[in-house]
RNA sequence: GGGCGUUUAGCUCAGUGGUAGAGCGUUGCAUUCACAUUGCAAAGGCCGCAGGUUCAAUCCCUGCAACGCCCACCA
């Protein structure tokens, strides 16, 4: 019999513990093998055919604990899944963790901070070994948390994308490209930090608001806005707006143009003539300054991708410790401060200077130190993505994958469409290390692409020692692989390619693109058939949910006070597929839900104790109310199942709870207990409480596992099996 | 700046070319007999604004406004 009370903390871990030991989490353990038409079938019906299901889990990253978007991502997967297991298919739920280079490598340089030390006092080696424990330590705590929430994956397999199988999988992708002739070395304008020398990435940039002047400089015919006058040594370039029709007639025009000479001596400032090409390009803002901006690709990043664009060539004027190298002739060795005044002085001795006004704007600085970040060109290798970006095209394009809502092909598109090359090297320690070797000597920069130190003499230089490249890979080069790489040999036989994503649109293109094209190029088939794009988690004021806004809130809250099922129903209720923004009753309501089922099946375990009626069964309906309930949960069944076939999990679920609540236990249940105690001879009010309840705790199973299996537990005659694997 | 989305009951959201729905909240009544984490009932909405199409618009079209998200950027 039931507990009066249902406490989900003591049943969900019991409940979970019955999952994990039955092994059915794995596809191999599963009885029987059956069909599936999840997700409208291919043309040539792979749908249908196939007796296998595979979800790729998005990566957590081992840098963070769960939140609510996590809980989203993987709820609705889940409850597809356990339905598909429920029908007998082999479904395969593909977990892993993903080691986020920069991600991890940034909080672990902040534990450091907290020490007072840097990672450079560590070196590499050290280095890394901290990132590795800390890996070990918090690695797999999201998956652990994922287990709170009822997720039904696979944890025998769960992979991290730094294990050695995945490892060499990265280097065999890497030199498989560069084979093909797609990887080439080039420079990129990074952003820089002088102080610590070293790159930095996006996360970690501060921007601060900063006030400074807006030098107008004389460029004849032209006037132009900057704040980096220092900086005017480096220009190859001056652009323009295509539209702008002060300026159309000059566009392609090369220009002799007066200018502050880098000769002589610094006590008198000098002129000379330059030569620059004026180009056209939408980056430039009409309405900002004059609407004639210099092109300086080596110190700014816009810059360098208008140089891109028109094929512009590169000048240094500043070198990697913040001061102005020989290109800046007679400013050599200044730092940037210092060149700035003085170029400002002698612009201002020789009538160049238009105006000066003062100018609000904001630097980007590095988080660690706080110094003024500074673009320098630095070499990076690149992947061409011409015929990569082609192949996603192409997947969706010609419905081989369906993006659900159809609506995000969009940016989709857009964003393949306009690709540039991906920069793949990343100036971080945490990674997989680029498999490229160069000697040793310096004197040549030749580039040997291997997995292993080359063993024969540079073709250049006759050098035999060799080091491997500083750098790693971006991260979302080896998730890329996640499909294949996180499979053995015999699973991608059995289960590649697999059926779905399910992700936040963020990672759209960061990820499901690239997951596509990486499918494509290695293995000859799209990873997956169908990539669900669910809505955002927002705060109840419509603002993102952020942990460093302290926005976020975490899941486990809720597990912890309502319990499991109630945050998967709060989850799914509310996931329509716009953004959410959350509402906590939503939970409430769930964990009321809960308290109902509970209920109403201790009201049905305790009437059918007296007579002997188990679920198999078959009923004849007598009375009106039995014919009506009979009807409405076949007309159920066939409804949910329906919506969780076409991904509308909410839809399912509102359904289910209509159905449940208010047919079930407002209605038949009141009438039951009338005619319960009316004529009833041959059980037949037992037997249809018995069987509506029994199937609709089957339908309610994969949204509300865990109250639904102890429910089932108790059921007389259960067959001794799983709610999990029970047939619909 | 580009892209996308949203605007319906106090709150969070469904929804349909033909008198508007749910959950939560509110109010009233009920209640030893599954559940007060309950039941029954009620109140509450010019379905953002302005045009248009239509016999008929919350729904389709155009414009406007507000809010939000993603991406890019701020010389």
């Amino acid at each position: 019999m039931l507990d009066k009370i249902y406490d989900p903390k003591q049943i969900e871990k019991e409940i979970y513990e019955l999952w994990e030991n039955s092994g059915y989490f794995n596809p191999d353990n599963l009885p029987v093998p059956g069909k599936t038409t999840v997700g409208e079938p291919n043309k040539k019906g792979k749908a249908n055919k196939t007796k296998t299901y595979v979800i790729y889990m998005p990566l957590p990253n081992v840098t963070g604990s769960l939140h609510m978007g996590h809980a989203l991502d993987n709820t609705l997967p889940d409850i597809l899944i356990r339905y598909l297991r429920m029908g007998g298919v082999r479904t395969l739920w593909l977990a892993g963790t993903d080691h986020a280079g920069i991600a991890t490598q940034y909080v672990v340089e902040k534990e450091l901070k907290k020490e007072g030390r840097t990672r450079f006092e560590l070196g590499r080696e050290k280095f890394i070994e901290r990132v590795w424990e800390w890996k070990n330590k918090y690695g797999n705590i999201i998956l652990d948390q994922l287990k709170k929430l009822g997720i039904s994956a696979d944890w025998s397999r769960t992979r991290f994308t730094m294990d050695p199988s995945y490892s060499q999988d990265v280097q065999k992708a890497f030199t498989h490209y560069y084979k093909k002739g797609w990887l080439y070395r080039g420079n990129r304008t990074v952003n820089w930090c002088p102080r610590c020398s070293t790159s930095l990435s996006e996360l970690e940039l501060e921007y601060k608001n900063e006030k400074t002047t807006l030098f107008y400089m004389k460029y004849e015919p032209f006037t132009l806005a900057t704040v980096r006058p220092e900086t005017k040594f480096g220009d190859t370039a001056l652009a323009v707006n295509p539209n702008d029709e002060r300026y159309k007639s000059y566009i392609g025009k090369t220009l002799n143009i007066e200018s502050l000479s880098t000769e002589g001596s610094l006590d008198k400032p000098s002129l000379t003539t330059i030569n620059l090409k004026i180009v056209g390009d939408d980056a430039v803002d009409p309405a900002f300054g004059t609407g004639v901006v210099k092109v300086t690709p080596a110190h700014d990043i816009t810059d360098f991708e208008i140089a891109e664009r028109h094929k512009l060539p590169m000048v240094q004027v500043i070198d990697h410790r913040g001061r102005m190298n020989e290109q800046a002739g007679k400013y050599n060795g200044m730092k940037i401060a210092e060149a700035r005044e003085k170029v400002i002085q002698d612009l201002r001795a020789l009538g160049l200077m238009a105006k000066e006004e003062p100018y609000e704007h904001r630097v980007a600085t590095c988080y660690r130190c706080g110094s003024t970040i500074e673009p320098l060109p630095s070499k990076q290798w690149f992947l061409k993505m011409t015929e990569l970006a082609k192949n996603s095209i192409e997947a969706v394009d010609k419905k081989k994958i369906k993006i659900h809502p159809k609506r995000f092909e969009k940016p989709y598109f857009e964003w393949l469409k306009n690709i540039r090359d991906w920069t793949v090297s990343r100036q971080i320690w945490w990674g997989h290390r680029l498999p490229v070797y160069y000697c040793v000597c310096g004197k040549c920069d030749h580039a040997t692409v291997a997995t292993e130190p080359p063993k024969t003499k540079c073709p250049k230089c006759s050098c035999k020692e060799y080091k491997q490249d500083e750098d790693v890979l971006d991260t979302w080069f080896s998730s890329a692989l996640w499909p294949f790489a996180g499979l053995s040999e015999i699973d991608i036989k059995n289960y590649y390619p697999g059926d779905l994503v399910s992700n936040a649109r963020e990672i759209l293109n960061l990820w499901d693109a690239r997951m596509i094209f990486s499918g494509l190029e290695f293995k000859g088939k799209i990873p997956f058939n169908d990539v669900l794009i669910h809505g955002t988690i927002l705060t109840k004021d419509g603002k993102r949910m952020s942990k460093s806004k302290g926005t976020g809130i975490d899941p486990l809250n809720y597990i912890n006070q309502y319990g499991a099922d109630a945050t998967r129903f709060a989850v799914t209720w509310q996931a329509s597929g716009q953004d959410i923004r959350w509402d906590e009753a939503a939970v409430i309501a769930g964990r009321k839900f809960t308290n109902k089922i509970w209920n109403a099946s201790r009201f049905v375990l305790e009437k059918i104790k007296t007579v002997d009626v188990t679920i198999q069964d078959t009923v004849k309906p007598k009375t009106a109310a039995d014919k009506k309930i009979l009807e409405e949960l076949q007309n159920t069944k066939k409804i949910v199942g329906k919506n969780i076939e076409k991904f509308e999990f909410s839809k399912a679920l509102h359904e289910l709870y209509d159905f449940f609540w208010h047919s079930f236990c407002d209605q038949y249940l009141e009438e039951a207990k009338k005619q319960l105690v009316a004529d009833n001879t041959d059980s037949t009010t037992q037997k249809l409480l018995l069987q509506t309840l029994t199937e609709s705790i089957t339908m309610l199973h994969p949204f509300l596992p865990f109250i639904t299996e102890a429910i089932y537990q108790k059921i007389p005659n259960a067959e001794n099996k799983l709610l999990m694997v029970k047939t619909w």
